[in-house]
DNA sequence: GTATGTGCAAAATTTTTGCATGTCT
DNA sequence: AGACATGCAAAAATTTTGCACATAC
């Protein structure tokens, strides 16, 4: 990979990357504003499920003026729209998440971290499992699996292997 | 089953339930007041997974003098010594839950309503995935598993068959 | 130009806290 | 008696709301 003097290829994968992100709340039906846009570049970029006010501190820098009430309302227009999905915590907490495929998360309860873990087979268990058993009189949006516990050492990361 | 004029038969069941509810609580380590036996009893009673507020306007009944500051500390400490679990919905609002064993929720969105189920079966994948998996750095506390969606029709149950 | 989005500040809601008083063991 | 629990009211934290102004389309 080759970069010039102005270090264009970074800066045309940014811009693309901004581009992308315009284009996903276009595509939803919202108007583009540049709030929406480093919001939702936010909670792409920060990777690590966060809160609106992490969410709020994160976009402040490049938004100097956004205010908090508008980092509520646009998560869950976000959430509404199908952009990103909400996870709350063991806690109550409410984070968000913006991958959006079948995957599930270990919450660790005393440092708040919240990791995805993946598993093919387990996401078919559970789908064979509730296409099986029906549930009656529920038109089902999604389904959680969450690991709640402690992390032993804070200074190494939890991961399923 | 003889009742007689004094209707003891009731007087006494519901005089020995008391009496587990003070008997868990003691058992737990902590002291048996009259507010812990009530809220206690609330959690097991009203089969609703109810909010603090919820156990707050339930236990007023038997102890109007309880403060909602009272149901907040004690819903935790319980929580803390095992005698009831917390389940956070998918809208981050905290509800209580007298069972313990390894079970599912279904949570509907719109009526706030939540419904246990259990299989057997489910319980034993999951398990068994963690086992085989093994998840690195964490001590593990639980694991939830959360259907959420919406309730077609609002006069039906919701339930799993 | 019109509909929609944003910022701001106030209000509503939810939860925690400190401390004097009360109660269990 | 001593440790612990409760009630109360204030404070803190979180989330929602209304409305004037700004912006996207």
């Amino acid at each position: 990979m080759f970069l010039n003097r102005n270090n264009s290829y970074l800066r045309t994968v940014v811009l693309n990357k901004y581009a992308d992100i315009q284009a996903k709340i276009s595509d939803s039906g919202l108007k583009v504003t540049h709030q929406r846009t480093v919001i939702l570049e936010a909670v792409h970029n920060m990777n690590s499920h966060p809160s609106v006010e992490q969410i709020y501190d994160y976009v402040k820098e490049s938004c100097p003026s956004i205010s908090l009430g508008t980092v509520y309302k646009t998560a869950e227009t976000f959430v509404e729209k199908g952009l990103i999905a909400k996870v709350s915590t063991h806690e109550g907490h409410m984070r968000y998440d913006p991958k959006l495929d079948n995957h599930g998360h270990i919450y660790c309860t005393n440092t708040a971290e919240i990791v995805d873990y993946y598993d093919e087979e387990l996401n078919e268990v559970i789908i064979n499992f509730f296409k099986k058993k029906k549930v009656s009189n529920l038109k089902i949006k999604n389904i959680t699996l969450q690991i709640n516990g402690d992390k032993i050492d804070p200074d190494k990361e939890i991961s399923i292997k």
